[in-house]
DNA sequence: GCAGAAATAGAATATTTGTTCCAATAATTG
DNA sequence: CAATTATTGGAACAAATATTCTATTTCTGC
């Protein structure tokens, strides 16, 4: 009588999204509102009644009960059982554990820990909505094709050159550290076909901007990473990578920015076999 | 009729468990078996029934609702409302936005990307179980005292070394980078009245080891960031650190390691004043 | 524009779930 | 040890919730 597809409920919180992404499109009004009301509150499933989501919808609550057969469910109750069985997540002990940490009172050490870790853990967070696939797809390439790469950030940004020269390293990726030791000045280190990975935060290191727009004006392909798409490397480069670093006091967890370098060191370092 | 604490409901999850502690001692022994069942699966209230928690406690329903109504709710749903409204954030569009970014298959930069932030949170939220405070406020103890600060990490400790050494030098902490530029060895620029803080994970790199043991053998107090506690440093080592942090691949995240060490860092400098 | 099919809303119903109450039991006190 | 009080278990009840059904509306293809 159904479809085949319907045949067999969801067994997964997984399988349960792409079957959602795969009937989305045709679906009729009604059932489409429901789809895309769950598609979004999907967190809510385990904690609402149907009368609740239907509203949300702003369907009756039979609208969404097809919508639930329509999954592959018998009805909403199987649906919810499967969220309600998934949802087990981190929340209980590590908000606890946090909350321990600051008992400590203010600026003790480990309140000053469970700071830094909830700020870090915000700005992993923040990275995988404002993350710009195309822009890091379009950095992988350009320094996949590069024969060097250059890799330049000063002052707080050097950390995460440091360890983007690391990691080219043991990948086998021609690289080169501007580091500034000695006040030395690489700039005629860039030859025709490289490319530079330039990386800086506000407040912008003057010498990383420098490098950036010298490789620029010489025809090389310059990868930003910084902070915002108003940088001052935004001029200068034909990628631009943003990163949304929670501070917390005057000092950056530098999580995220760590994160997205070393994706996409792994990344070049993959597309170069 | 009730106790005085009894007359108003917890308002916030933190309200609730400090109230369920304090009653925890004084109460029968079915309550009791309530209480303590509540406080290990607290997460779970959100998304069960009566009877599905009375039988996890081992306990008849009628026990429960005897318990909802001790915490000063109404009955369960009230309970259960709190729990369900305070589930809120976290994980809704996250995993969402995850999964998304996984979707550009296997390998893809995104995909990547996914991967090493859903390493850093999982280290980040690891660390705040396995942090030892009594370490942690030694350790902040002998650096706060130091005349001079120490740094040592190489290889894949190298970013955080140069990291402590940047927030250090913020701080106004008297502080030496041994870098192991040039392969000069700085060790006699140890003096009494200094600290050593050294960083090194597994593969332990050699000269780290070796500074460590040195600067203990002179009397000097050394602090070590490591990442288990059979460390060679532990040896060596007047307080140690461990970070649980998670790989992906061959690359570590370094996000927890990072948050201990600015921390750390941050505590010395505040502690000096 | 007219069948026929598909989709929809809302009321009616069935089921689950929460809640109360009281008799039975265990603990406490004089 | 008896009397009183506190605690407990389970059955009966009430409320909330899911689910089904059908008349009505909205689409679709000819």
């Amino acid at each position: 009588m159904d479809e085949a597809a319907a045949l067999t409920a969801p067994a997964t919180v997984d399988e349960f999204r792409d079957r959602l992404t795969g009937q989305l499109d045709d679906l009729p009004k009604r059932l489409r509102q429901c789809a895309e009301y769950i598609a979004a509150h999907t967190d809510r499933i385990a904690v609402s009644t149907v009368a609740e989501l239907a509203a949300g919808a702003d369907v009756p609550p039979s609208a969404l009960m097809r919508f639930c057969q329509i999954m592959g469910f018998s009805g909403f109750s199987e649906m919810q059982r499967l969220f309600r069985e998934a949802y087990a997540p981190g929340w209980p002990d590590y908000s606890t554990r946090l909350k321990n940490l600051k008992e400590g009172g203010a600026g003790s050490p480990s309140a000053l820990l469970a700071e830094f870790v909830e700020a870090g853990r915000l700005s992993l967070e923040a990275l995988t909505s404002s993350v710009d696939e195309a822009a890091l797809n379009a950095a992988v390439a350009l320094l996949a094709q590069a024969d060097t790469v250059h890799v330049v950030g000063l002052r707080r940004a050097f950390p995460v050159a440091i360890y983007l020269a690391y990691v080219f390293e043991k990948m086998s990726v021609p690289c080169m550290l501007h580091d500034g030791v000695g006040k030395l000045d690489h700039r005629f280190a860039l030859r025709p076909g490289d490319a530079v990975l330039a990386i800086t935060f506000a407040p912008y290191s003057e010498e990383t901007i420098q490098l950036a727009q010298d490789a620029q004006a010489r025809g090389l392909p310059v990868v930003a990473l910084t902070d915002r798409l108003t940088s001052p490397l935004a001029r200068s480069s034909n990628a631009i990578l943003t990163v949304p670093e929670v501070d917390f006091g005057a000092f950056r967890s530098l999580s995220a920015t760590i994160a997205m370098a070393i994706s996409l060191a792994v990344a070049v370092g993959a597309a170069r076999g």
